[in-house]
DNA sequence: AATTTTTAGTTGTATATACAACCTTAAAGA
DNA sequence: TCTTTAAGGTTGTATATACAACTAAAAATT
């Protein structure tokens, strides 16, 4: 058997990570130049309360794809900030509903203008049927790993 | 102008984050399962001193292009777990050259297998065409948010 | 009704990431 | 040569991520 040498470069675990922490990074510093103090990883969250406000940690949780321990410190540092609050369910005692605050739901309105704006920047002379592509690709790859 | 509602689901950067974020616990949680105490970042750090022995730690953050703070706890980390070691170099009293320990190149080595499985299940019935079609777009959305 | 299992959330711990500000040393300019 | 600028690295600070272990409450089972 041949000597198979990783190549790194050519890797698409690699290429998956350096352009999610690119654009990640991006988000960030245009949500901050436009003087927003909030983060791509929040804005994530303040989107699916304006979709519909008052949902578990749970639900958010499956929404945005991410463990139960990531969002008790998202909201953690979302609440320090003012832009939710955590209301204990009276039905589910062991739920705490989130809800938005006013400063939130004003935010999160105000965000998708630079979300949008820098994502036709970062999708900039790339066709459309290959954008979608790679989000299929990325969609099955997420079903395989999970 | 229409309300324009913001389809989370749909975006590329969800999906890109999301698949990101599994694989990356994926290929940890192999490592951890083989036996080896390392991560997914670390490994990105060995394979490229394993083809380069002796290496500054800017020289490394371009190559796995990651801000210069991130590498240096990245191999603050490392040195801990004595996978590397840092050498000032003599040349330049301004840089310090990282290199490979016994342990680290061994691990390195031992490495390739579980990644590549752990790429084989995270491709699994994904068209070879689309994949490089994916990468080619990330390669691009990082070369337009860098 | 009492026990067991599952669900929701938190805490401890470890890692990763990046921006700003800083120190030190090398290189470039005056 | 002296001064200024640039380069390499670290530290402070804030955020994000996830696994393991835990508490409390609801649901399922016996």
């Amino acid at each position: 058997m041949p000597q198979q040498k990783y190549i790194l470069e050519e890797s698409l675990g690699y290429a998956m990570g350096r352009a999610t922490r690119s654009l990640g990074a991006l988000v960030n510093r245009n949500f901050a130049q436009a003087g927003y103090d909030v983060t791509c990883e929040q804005w994530s969250v303040l989107v699916n309360l304006g979709k519909k406000n008052g949902q578990s940690q749970q639900e958010l949780a499956g929404l945005i794809c991410k463990d139960k321990t990531s969002v008790t410190r998202l909201i953690d540092n979302m609440e320090k900030h003012s832009l939710v609050v955590r209301i204990p369910d009276k039905n589910d005692r062991r739920q705490k509903l989130i809800y938005l605050t006013k400063k939130g739901q004003d935010l999160q309105e105000k965000l998708v203008i630079v979300i949008q704006k820098t994502l036709i920047e970062a999708q900039k002379s790339i066709k459309i049927k290959d954008i979608e592509t790679c989000k299929s690709v990325l969609h099955q790859i997420y079903e395989n790993t999970k």
